[in-house]
DNA sequence: TCGATTCTGTAGTGATCGCTAAAGAAAGGG
DNA sequence: CCCTTTCTTTAGCGATCACTACAGAATCGA
C-alpha cells in the first residue's frame, strides 16, 4: 500500500516532546522541530496533522511517560501524607534529571503563549492534579486519619504552588538536593495526624 | 530645538511594562505594543531604542513601582519572620490585583523565551531576591533569633519557590485568599524562633 | 517669517512564521 | 514488469516578525 514511512514516529514524537518541554509552545518553531525530529516539514504534517495536533500528542505522551509518577505517587501509597511526600520527592528527582529538559513541561510549556487551546489545555492538567491531591487528602479525613476540619483545598493548592515553584527552581538550575530540600520544608505544613485507634485528639 | 513628542512617555512605558508582563517577552510583539502605547513604530524605536532595551526599561519600572513590595518587606520588619511572612502576604496581595496582570513580572516574562540575555537579566533579578532573603534570615542567625545550625540557603530556596508557585497560581485564577492561606501554610516551615533574654535551647 | 531640528505617519525592508503544492522515490498488488 | 499509493524532497506560499527610509508636520531660535 504505498511507500512505508522512513522514520520512528514514536522516537520523532519523543524528539519533538522535548523541544516543546524545553522552549514551550509558541517558542517553538516547525524548523526547530523538523531539526530536531530529523525529518522534513511535510513528514511532519503527513503523520501528525499540524503543530497544535502535534503538540496535543506530545502532552498525551508526557502524562504517560515523564509525568506518570505524579498519578502513581498519589495512588500507590498507604496515606495521603506519604501519597504526598512521594509526590515532592519524585518531583525533585525528576524535575532535575539531566536526561532530558528541566522542570514540568505541564507547568512551563503553556506559559506567555497566545493560544486559548493550548493554555486551557495545560491548565486542565493543573487542575485536574490539583483536585487528585485534594482527593487523596480527603479521603484520608474520611477515614479519619486527618482531622475532619481540615482544609483540605488549601492544602491542594499550597501543595500545588510548592511544585510549581520547585519546576520553576529546576529551571533556574537548582539541583536535586536544593529541591529536596524544598520538598522536606513543605511537608512541616502537613497537619498533625490522628493515630490509629486513638480517638478524640483533633488537633 | 525641533518638534516636542506628542505622548506621554512615562505613561506609555507603563502600557509597556503591561504588555510584557501579561505576555512575556517574545510573545509581546512590536505591533501589540504600538497598539497597547498608543503610538506608531517609529515613535517606539525613537524613545526607547529597540524591544530589548524597552524591555529592560519596563523591567527597571516594575522592580521599582509593582515589585517595590518585596525589598521593602525585607528590610522594614524587626525579624526575618515578620519579614518574610509580611513579603507572602503582600506578594498574595499584588498577584491577584485587577489593576494590573495577574502574577510576577520577573519570574514569568522569561519563561519560553530564545533571548539569553532576557533569561540572565530576569534570573539574576530572581537570584538576587533570593538572596536577600538569604541574608536576612543570616542576620536573625547572627543575633541569635534563629538556631546556629538554621539552613538559611535551604530557608531562602524554600520561600523563593513558594513566592514562584503563587505567582504561576495566580496566573491560573487563584483568589487572593487563596494565596493567603497558601503563604500561612508556607510559614509552618519557619523554624522554631529563639526568644530574647531566654539563653540556650537550641531546637 | 524662516531655517534648523525633531517628531510623526506611511509604507515597506529582509527574515522567519506555520504550512503546502508539485514532483520524484520507494513500497505493495497484479 | 507496471500501476497505484504513500512517502519523500524541493521550493515557495501568504502572514507576521523586528525594524527603518522617507517625507510631511510641528516646534525651536533668530
Amino acid at each position: 500500500m504505498g511507500r512505508t514511512r522512513s522514520f520512528d514516529r514514536d522516537a520523532a514524537l519523543e524528539r519533538a516532546l522535548e523541544e516543546f518541554w524545553r522552549h514551550g509552545y509558541e517558542a517553538t518553531s516547525i524548523a526547530g522541530l523538523t531539526a530536531a525530529m530529523g525529518i522534513n516539514p511535510p513528514s511532519l504534517y503527513a503523520a501528525f496533522g499540524d503543530k497544535r495536533r502535534l503538540f496535543a500528542e506530545a502532552v498525551e505522551r508526557y502524562q504517560e511517560t515523564h509525568g506518570a509518577f505524579s498519578t502513581r505517587a498519589l495512588t500507590e501509597e498507604a496515606t495521603a501524607r506519604d501519597a504526598v511526600e512521594r509526590l515532592l520527592r519524585e518531583a525533585a528527582d525528576v524535575y532535575t534529571s539531566t536526561t532530558h529538559p528541566p522542570g514540568c513541561m505541564i507547568i512551563s510549556a503553556g506559559v506567555n503563549t497566545t493560544d486559548p487551546g493550548v493554555i486551557a489545555e495545560l491548565r486542565g492538567h493543573r487542575e485536574g492534579a490539583k483536585r487528585v491531591i485534594r482527593e487523596r487528602i480527603e479521603h484520608d479525613v474520611r477515614s479519619a486519619r486527618l482531622p475532619g476540619d481540615t482544609d483540605t483545598a488549601g492544602l491542594a493548592t499550597y501543595y500545588a504552588a510548592v511544585i510549581q515553584g520547585m519546576s520553576t527552581q529546576a529551571r533556574d538550575g537548582a539541583s536535586r538536593t536544593d529541591l529536596e530540600r524544598v520538598a522536606a520544608l513543605a511537608m512541616r505544613a502537613w497537619p498533625a495526624e490522628l493515630l490509629d485507634g486513638a480517638p478524640g485528639r483533633t488537633a
